[in-house]
Formats: structure tokens, sequence, C-alpha cells
DNA sequence: CTGTTAGCGCATTCAC
DNA sequence: GTGAATGCGCTAACAG
């Protein structure tokens, strides 16, 4: 463990004061070529890192932070994010952050839009965004890149924008292992239907896709692609979800795990249970208050969820040291690990 | 989010000085009943929470924290203890901490005697133990209780003790789960073996017993302990664990599924491996190099893992709290979620 | 017992 | 361009 070099002490063995040293650690200021020679080269030396919180609270300016993921009811997995960034500035509540919320509606990309409309208008010190339409996104993070302002993506990413980081997880991962821990399920000689949910013109649809091909490659190199069942349900209410779901089922009674590609399964799960067809296997994604009761009582088999709570905090972790140490741009990817969640070690999830 | 109170506002509404303030925070130095109350309305009032960092950096004392773990190899699993440990101390590196660090050999009570005899002629602010040897332990904790010295324990709790924190997990659910696993990837005429290794006098096994529990519960439950065969293999040496092992399947060619309690799993795996018995699944615990290895190759099914990089991050964060804040003991106990690591989803495990 | 003062490491401001 | 002075919130040491 090295000790600590303070500024004060770079500054001397560079030969100029601690003023001139600030103002090369943050490329403020005009320094000559000969002073930032000297620094740097002890710096290169030294391994310096500054006290970061002694640096935010020198500072007395507040960070803005701008967050605009969709709004979420209780237990839903955007509220899981949002939990997670709440989390990460009561870990940091001694750097003076700001967050501004901006919440949109993620079935409306009229909502979406009036959001990033908004946002736009603000001038914040970064954006965390969670995206859900891919035209509206990319036509905000354009504006955001013509101002200089640094944005970070979670749960998903958006093609040809310029994230400085990324909290994402490989989708096509969790399709595969859902694939193999449904097929495992579901005896043999048993049919495994998957679902696709319709919906109009967003791209929730993107992380389904992949996890999509995920589970169509598992099930061709297990050679069991005619084990599956393709379906779509309407989306739109849950009434005629239900009918749906149950017609099918009626057509293929040799069904008896299903699918789900996105976080809906506890409606998938809670239909059966009311229709007493027990045997059936589910698998679905993401650990919300729905999904939590379905696994506690049998209905839904297994659960893969990808760590929004983490990924909340260490989007806004990552942002703070983007802003304060004003670091040069190297973009980061961010895999989340994918946890599997049974029944029995559905308990230890309480705590995060 | 309310705006962070400050001492010196605190000490205005009191109508005393900041020094009284500070002084009532941390229970030190003499202060009147008078002031005492007026101050301490003022704090229940306002939820007062003092910055941690500059609070740790007026101190100008150095926290000194003794981490008495196992030693290990690179990959190991109380390597990964203490890389968390040290990814903490990063973290927080604007604290003063002195790091002490006490290994001994997990195999060796001499070397565990020895090792807390050498601990408890110290003077720390508090310990982080990894217990092997509950006498031996149980002992240290006496002494450690005597002196009113704090201690948290990762891995393990040790029972007659009063950590003030400690950091496991729930090693019942991990064996009910493992024989979950098990059951669903070994084919329903074939048996499974569960393996004990011979160790003396030492607790590893504590966490094995649970872990065996759990274990027969499951196959309890579901009537299919006819299918589980007992072994026992000498933990002695890998020669002689494997000459053992391949006794025993010799003498019962229908077993298809392995159950390692410990973290072993990669021995017998590679003697599996070496000896062409393909179909055979192994599930074993931690993700420690060698496991991940057979993981990688096939050769293990699944690993179940209890995250020894978070208990050791999570130990040293909460002991920072405890001595700075000096809050009252309320002891807790962390349970750990357990991840469940298929070969597909390793790969998002190379990050912590 | 209590108020005051100096100092921790850093960022800012203002003279030079 | 640069150095010195000042303030941020907190604790320790000292003087009363």
């Amino acid at each position: 463990m090295a000790k600590q070099v303070k500024i004060k002490e770079i500054a001397q063995m560079a030969g100029v004061s601690a003023g001139t040293v600030d103002r090369i650690l943050h490329n403020r200021g005009k320094v000559s070529d000969k002073s930032r020679e000297a620094v740097e080269k002890v710096l290169a030396d030294v391994g310096y890192k500054y006290n970061i919180h002694l640096s935010a609270m020198s500072f007395r300016k507040e960070i803005n932070i701008y967050i605009c993921i969709p709004v979420a009811s209780a237990g839903e997995y955007w509220d899981s994010v949002k939990n997670g960034i709440m989390h990460a500035l009561e870990e940091y509540y001694d750097i003076d952050i700001k967050p501004h919320y901006y919440f949109y509606d993620q079935y409306d990309a009229y909502s979406c839009q009036n959001t990033y409309k908004k946002l736009a208008s603000g001038k914040p010190d970064a954006v965390i965004i969670g995206s859900t339409f891919t035209e509206e996104t990319k036509q905000l993070c354009e504006h955001l890149d013509n101002n200089s302002i640094p944005y970070i993506f979670v749960d998903s990413i958006v093609e040809d924008t310029n994230p400085y980081e990324t909290y994402t997880t490989d989708q096509y991962i969790c399709g595969y292992l859902l694939a193999k821990l449904l097929d495992a399920a579901t005896p043999a000689d048993k049919s495994i239907a998957i679902f696709r949910f319709q919906r109009i013109g967003n791209q929730g649809a993107i992380n389904s896709q992949e996890r999509k091909r995920g589970f169509d490659a598992y099930m061709n190199e297990t050679g069991k692609s005619d084990r599956v069942i393709e379906a779509t349900l309407p989306a739109s209410d849950i009434q005629q979800t239900e009918s749906t779901l149950l017609e099918f089922l009626k057509n293929n009674p040799d069904v008896k795990g299903m699918a789900v590609l996105n976080s809906r399964g506890s409606i998938l799960a809670n239909t059966i249970y009311a229709h007493k067809l027990h045997d059936i296997k589910v698998i679905s994604f993401d650990l919300t208050n729905n999904n939590r009761r379905c696994l506690e009582n049998g209905t839904i088999t297994t659960l893969l969820c990808q760590k929004p709570e983490l990924q909340g905090f260490n989007a806004i972790k990552s942002t703070i040291n983007r802003i304060l140490y004003n670091m040069p741009v190297k973009q980061v990817h961010h895999l989340m690990p994918i946890d599997i969640i049974f029944k029995e070690n559905l308990p230890l999830y309480k705590e995060v």
C-alpha cells in the first residue's frame, strides 16, 4: 500500500505551486508547456490519485445528473433501477449531486419524445438513459454529443451513439440459458412454447430479439428445434392476453414448458394457475414483485435477472467519477452477471 | 433530498459550539446534561449524518484493521475474499486504514493457534475473521470480547461468539439447490454420489454439514433418497483421492451425478475427464480458477458460489462505518445471494 | 465542562 | 501563467 501522495508534494517535486498542479490535473486554465511537462513527469512517476470527496467538497458546485428512464410502480423492473440510483446517491451523500428525474411512459412514444424535449432544454452535467425508443434516443444522443454532454446507458444500448459507458447484460446468453433451463425442466417428449408480445414501434423488442436468438441457438445446437412452438400474444390488455393464451394451450395440449422473453411471466403464470394447468413450467425474466410472488407459489419455475439495481448504482458511481476526474473518454461496456433464481434461493434476494 | 445539515448549524440551533456537538456525536469527552439534551433534541429533529470522509481526514489517526483468514494461492476461495477486502480498501483509499494481514494454514490447527496468539497481542480497532477451527476461534473471540474489540465473521459463523456483523450465506439452501440441480441434470434411472472429505478436527466441515442437510432434505422431500450413494474420499493427497474415486466408480457404474459439497469439484472432474467418463455430471462450490477451467471445458456442470469478494468488500465497509460512526452494537447477519454458474454465464463473471 | 483555533487536502480567487 | 490566501466540514488540542 503506497502512501497517498498529496497535491502539495507533487507541486514541490515539480517545482511549481499547488494551484498549477490542480490546473493540470483538471485540464482547466492555462499552463505553460514547461510547467505541464514537469508536473506530468512527476505524476507519471508517483501515480497520484486525489481525494474525490474532498475534491467534490471544495468544488462548491452541485453536479446535475439527469436521469431519464421509464416510470414504474413499486416492484417493477425500472423501479429497481431507480432504487439502485437512489442507493448510490445515499452512498455518495457527501458529494453534492442533484438528481433530476425525467420519467416517461415506456409504452408511449409520444411521452418519450416530450420528455426528451424537456430534457434537451436543460444543462445537465451528465445524463443516464434507460432507452426504449430507438429513433428518439438516437436524436437525443446526437443533441447531447453536439453539446458535449456525457451520457450513459443502462439496460440496453442504442446503436450509433457515443455513451461514455453502458451497463447491460448479454441478452444472447440470457436466451440461451433460458432455453437450457427450460429444456431440462420440461419432460423430453413434451413441447415448449415461446411467446412474443405484440408491441408497437419500440425497442423493448431489441433485448427480446437478442434473447430469442440465444434461445434458438440452444435449440438448434441440441437438435431440439422441433420441440418449440412459437406464439404471439397481444400486449395491450391482460384480458386478451389470457384468452389468447388459453386458446393456444387448448390447441397445443402438448406444451409443458413456456418461455417468456420479457418480465411478463407472471401474467401467463397466473393464468395457468387459475386454470389448474399445474404441470406447465414457466421461465421468465426480472424479479418484479409479481414474478416474485409466482416464484414463491411455484407457478414460475425460474427467473433470470439482470441486476437492475446494480446497473443503476454503478451508473451513478461511474458518472461521479467521470465528472469529478474529468477523465478522457474511454467508453466501456459493462456486462452484468445474470442471476438465476429459483424458489429456493429467492429468500436471499430480499436484501440488496 | 433534504439538504445536508452541517455541524456548525446544529451547534447554533442548540446554542452551543461545534466542539460540543462533536463530543456528543462521538461519545467522547465530558458534556453537561444540559448541553447534551439540547443537542440531542436538535439532532433528532434534523437527522444529521456527518461526512465520514472528512471525519476520517480530520481524525488524523489510522484505523487498524486486523484481517485473519486462511492463506490462499491466486484464484482460490480465500483469495477472492482477500481481493474483496483489497478492493474495498481502494474504494475507501481516502480513509486512513491500515490493514494487518494474519494468514494461517486452514489445514493446520497449530498454525491457526499461533496466528491467533500473535493477533491477540496487538491492539486492533476491529478484526475480520474467516474461521476454520471452531474451538480456537471461540477462545480468540472471548479475548476480543474482554477487550471490547469488535469483530466480524466472513464465510461462516462460530457459535457462542458476539460478532457485530457476519457475512455468510444459507448453506442449507445451497445444499438443497445443489440436489435439485443435480437431480435435474442426471438421468432419472441413474444414481447420484455425494462425497465427504476426511478432514481433521476443523470446522470447514460446518458449512459442508449444513449443505449436506439441505441436500438430504431435497432427496427426502422428493422421495429420491435411494438414488443417492454416499462416499468418503481422503483429503490428504490428490493421488489417493483419485484412486479412491476411480475405485468407487468402478464399483458403482450406475453413478452419473456427483455432488461435491466443497470447492474440490475440479479434482474429481479432472479425474473423470482423464478417464473419459464423460457422461458423469459434477456440481460443486466456489468459482476457483480450477473450477472455472472445468466449467469451461464442460467437466463441471454447475457451480454454486457464495460471493466471497462481496463478503470481503462488505466486511471492510461495515467495519469502517462501525468504527467511524461508533454506532451502538446492532448485530446483523447478512446472507449473501448464491450465484448459480453454468458454462454459458461464466463469461459474465470475469469482471467483479 | 466549553469555546476557540489550527490544520487536514483540495479548488478557487485574486494579486502579481 | 503563477503563487499565495481563503474557505469547505470536521476533529484535536489548548486555554479558559
